[in-house]
DNA sequence: ATTGTGGCCTGCCCGC
DNA sequence: TGCGGGCAGGCCACAA
């Protein structure tokens, strides 16, 4: 596991922040004043949280919710974040991430009052990151595990290019820039398509792919391990038709794809 | 309102 | 061997 955080990773943070349920937190600890966001600061999270009980982990697109019985605690992980729970990581190393396992890396944690002790803690290189409290879940669009038809045609109503609509994580939450690559080349649709382009049956063959794609990259283990990735580099050849693959930016993000069988 | 762009941040890799 | 520039991408502020 260790693509970078999306969808797939967040929901591995969830799981391992699922042990921390029924702990209380008996300290707060936020040394970065930077990622706290939304005005938030040391003291007002450590205010906040103190004395408080975890009851549950949810998780909405790439944003993990740690429910207390105060406030619910928001953490976004940037695309270099992880997430340690009691020293251990649900994921081991991330893409573009280091090698090494720095403490210094640690931008904010929750220590838990005995018996059950133990913390939760955010290591983050890269600082893109970041936590909140009570974040506005209402500003993100449906998560794309389970995102109806009807709701990503909505979403496809749009001039804009097809894969800057399924980044839109205030239309759609969870899908990053690989696992867009990876839907899209899978659906045999180009990526630069305007969105509202798509007839029907695509929209079909999209939402199908969609869900499927993330289930899939969620069961093998991360947003890394789609079957272009390997392919997603310099001479890389389409791994359905051989095809060399094309190299540019949609939406502002780097994107590979297929120019014969994605259309 | 919608859509596009640039910058944040840091570690790594390449070429000199 | 060291150094600098380019690059990775989630997210937000800002511009058009």
């Amino acid at each position: 596991m260790g693509g970078v955080p999306e969808l797939a990773e967040v929901e591995a943070y969830r799981r391992l922040a699922e042990e921390v349920v029924g702990r209380a937190v008996a300290e707060v600890v936020a040394p970065d004043g930077w990622y706290l966001k939304r005005g938030l600061t040391a003291p007002v999270v450590a205010a906040a949280l103190a004395g408080r009980r975890v009851m549950a982990a949810r998780r909405i697109g790439k944003l993990l919710l740690v429910e207390t019985d105060g406030p619910v605690l928001g953490l976004r992980f940037g695309m270099s974040g992880r997430l340690l729970v009691d020293g251990r990581a649900a994921v081991d190393n991330l893409l573009y991430g280091p090698g090494r396992e720095l403490e210094k890396w640690d931008r904010f944690a929750l220590r838990f009052a005995s018996p059950a002790g133990g913390d939760l803690r955010m290591r983050d290189p890269r600082r893109l990151g970041g936590v909140e409290l009570d974040p506005p879940e209402a500003r993100l669009g449906p998560d794309a595990l389970v995102v109806t038809p009807a709701a990503l045609a909505r979403l496809l109503e749009s001039g804009a290019p097809l894969k800057a609509r399924l980044m839109d994580q205030s239309r759609l939450a969870g899908v990053g820039n690989l696992a867009a690559d990876e839907v899209l080349w899978r659906a045999g649709l180009d990526p630069s398509r305007p969105a509202r382009s798509l007839t029907a049956a695509e929209r079909c063959r999209l939402h199908r792919h969609l869900r499927a794609t993330m289930a899939d990259l969620l069961a093998r283990g991360g947003s890394h391990t789609g079957d272009l990735m390997p392919h997603r580099q310099p001479g890389g050849t389409c791994p359905k038709d051989g095809t060399p693959l094309v190299r540019r930016t949609v939406g502002g993000r780097t994107t590979w794809s297929c120019p014969h069988h994605q259309r």
